[in-house]
DNA sequence: TATTGTTATACTCTATAACTATA
DNA sequence: TATAGTTATAGAGTATAACAATA
């Protein structure tokens, strides 16, 4: 055999020690694990941030939505389109700005967006449950951090 | 205006507190820079994967690699052919099976793994820099634990 | 002039499944 | 029969830039 294994080389240690790469596989785990959830209600990863986005603030503009879930403008067109189509949101024209559209859902989204949460809870729940309730408290807290120092 | 904004709603915590949802922008945001850092050396993410791979064992084979990296069969062979064609890696004969290729990195890659080593430690060491230490370290053991769960 | 939203277009990624050649 | 690797093909996603309407 002409395998060449370097004794824990340093790129072993480069790539197992990488807060990123680490960071890479647990999200790449993560979607597949929620893609197969909203693949059921008839969702994909985009529409399901877009309806989360809604179910906190109804009446948000398209670019307000992008802006959101940091979607570019074309994305965020074409996925409310699929969404409309679907009578998941709602189109209305903004009383102030003939050029805006406000954004609502629909009845038949409202009776979704649980299904959106409990899938949203048992996901998370799955992935924390390998923690001890002091290390997921310690993961949050960080996580928060984190996310803070690369949106601001 | 007619947005309906919800008193700190359900749907807000659920969002802001969702474990996924935060490492799903952390990893976006990780993607990004990575991906910059990349352009420039002309690699994408998969590419350099495969490359980081092979710097810890050369000599596998494609289904080896694929394997350690979660990438489906014709995605290697893809990845594999462009960086053939960059004289990144060579493909040589398996001399065991007639149907197998042993992947080896070349000369000119073999100058270009140290500065992924840069790029990754770089990368890193920004995302981490928003941490103490102590947090710092907890943050990685986390993560081990955490991805141990998922790949085992 | 700048902004909101849409669209044409091209390009890349992903996925399926069929195919060759081995084992 | 099963596996390693390749490829045709189709579909989804991503990106650029141009456009109309409006501010």
């Amino acid at each position: 055999m002409n395998m060449v294994k370097k004794p824990e080389s340093q790129a072993g240690k480069v790539r197992k020690g990488s807060t990123g790469w680490m960071l890479k596989i647990l999200c790449t785990s993560l979607d597949a694990e929620m893609s197969d959830e909203l693949r059921r209600l008839g969702l994909n990863l985009g529409q399901f941030a877009v309806l989360m986005t809604l179910s906190e603030a109804e009446g948000l503009t398209q670019s307000e939505i992008g802006k959101k879930i940091t979607m570019p403008g074309y994305a965020t067109t074409r996925t409310i389109d699929a969404l409309e189509e679907k009578r998941f949101v709602e189109r209305r024209k903004d009383n102030r700005s003939r050029r805006s559209y406000r954004i609502y859902l629909t009845d038949q989204s409202r009776k979704v967006v649980p299904q959106l949460f409990a899938v949203v809870g048992k996901v998370n729940e799955h992935l924390l449950s390998a923690l001890t309730p002091k290390e997921q408290k310690d993961f949050m807290k960080i996580l928060q951090k984190l996310v803070l120092s690369r949106t601001e």
